[in-house]
DNA sequence: AATACTTATAGTCATTTGTACAATTAGTTC
DNA sequence: GAACTAATTGTACAAATGACTATAAGTATT
């Protein structure tokens, strides 16, 4: 290992030498996290906004983000904002893309990642916190003009969505524990904004043979009751491991 | 809009309300981006990497890499610095994913975008400078342990260019301006690391239509010659604003 | 208790797509 | 001209897709 040269407790060695620009301009980014949340509830696909209660955008709809901890990394930051801006506490998050546009934040200088996540709408309350003024669930025709580049960020965010649904079963957890072949149809059409045709979705679904059937049926409807499904993870691992992969 | 309140001409008001950290901790963060560059030769699939000439990591191979300017967005950062290092100047990059581990770098808080691209070795001659003290070619197979965090940045990347690979026309840049179909798939093969039939491969290709037959044919090989085409753009385009997307 | 109504599920069938492989073509080299 | 190499075309069967019909199993209505 070469010399350290240390200032301030930081090596400042390895940038030295090629750069004009003073060496703290480096590191004066702010770093952001904007979450894009799903929502599903009565075969509609929704998106998660607040109104913001802080300049810049004072009053404005916004995608839910703040700024990153020095101590945190992106993912643990998108858990931390949600939670205090909308109280939604459990979701597993995946990055879309990083915003780096110079003047996209009026302010200052302020990298954002975007992360998305899907959730069921019944399991949980989101209600407005810390300097959000409100939380809407919004559905995607309905969203108006947002603050920053979030409408950029929610469009590209909506491309990764159904791109990601159509290669591999995404959203379970937005059904019941036990669910028909019909609720499954609805989720995905709400996802992908398409119809399909009914005997076909059956057909390609039960096809991949990642549903374990229960050989229970649905209870109190005024019409022949359907069979009922839970996902199969493991055997869903299991095709994955050896390189398979749906198309829906 | 809200009062603005202004300390050293930085607006401040919509983040302190809230945080316990002092203002100055959010905007300490350095921001790097690592160029994943691919590069296509006689048939053969290789990643750029530059050997260190700084600490950290002095003398362990890497990705070519270094920190964004203050004024600069990722993908103009991810050029200006490829060029710096490699000297190779042109090319055409997409983010893979941001990494942000608190502890990748060893020296400071740096988060770093990755960006690939897929370049011609042939059109290229990159040679080290700067802080690079060498620059390599290596097939995939061959690449060592590498600095930070850039395994990982480059097993995702290659992820992700394979999977792009297969759902539109990539890489035409890589072949000449009249290519056979023999090296198209060639050019695939590489790619994806996997081998096709010829004869079915073809069928593939043609009934995609995105490609022009120039009714021409090779000279001075000894064989049949084979015929020669080009990438038709006008029609990849209108194909593609129709919704359409081929599968490799 | 028969009929209407609703949705689930099964089946049919023509079409397209995928895959393996054989056959033919068009050049060069010996 | 025969052998060789690779390009190109063709063929045959399997599998997937998509539109559609038929039947089943419940409830609600009369």
């Amino acid at each position: 290992m070469a010399t350290e040269i240390k200032e301030n407790g930081v090596n400042k060695q390895f940038a030295v030498p090629y750069y004009e620009i003073p060496y703290e301009k480096f590191f004066q980014f702010g770093m952001s996290v904007d979450s894009i949340v799903f929502g599903y509830h009565d075969d509609q696909l929704k998106v998660l906004l607040i109104k913001r209660g802080a300049a810049p955008f004072q009053g404005q709809l916004a995608l839910p983000g703040d700024l990153v901890y020095p101590n945190e990394t992106i993912e643990v930051a998108a858990h931390r904002i949600l939670k205090d801006l909308t109280g939604i506490d459990e979701h597993n998050v995946e990055q879309t893309k990083t915003y780096s546009a110079v003047d996209r934040h009026p302010v200052a200088r302020v990298i954002t990642t975007g992360v998305y996540s899907i959730i069921d709408i019944a399991k949980h309350d989101p209600h407005a916190s810390a300097w959000a003024e409100g939380v809407y669930w919004t559905s995607l025709e309905d969203v108006p003009q947002l603050a920053f580049d979030h409408d950029q960020i929610l469009k590209d965010a909506v491309d990764i969505l159904r791109n990601k649904v159509r290669k591999e079963p995404i959203g379970f957890e937005l059904l019941p524990e036990k669910f028909t072949l019909a609720d499954l149809q609805n989720l995905y059409e709400a996802l992908l904004n398409v119809k399909f045709d009914k005997a076909n979705f059956r057909k390609r679904i039960l096809s991949a043979k990642f549903l374990k059937d229960l050989n229970e049926f649905q209870e109190g409807v005024p019409h022949r009751p359907a069979r009922l499904y839970s996902f199969d993870s493991d055997k869903y691992d299991e095709l994955r491991a050896n390189g398979f992969s749906i198309q829906i």
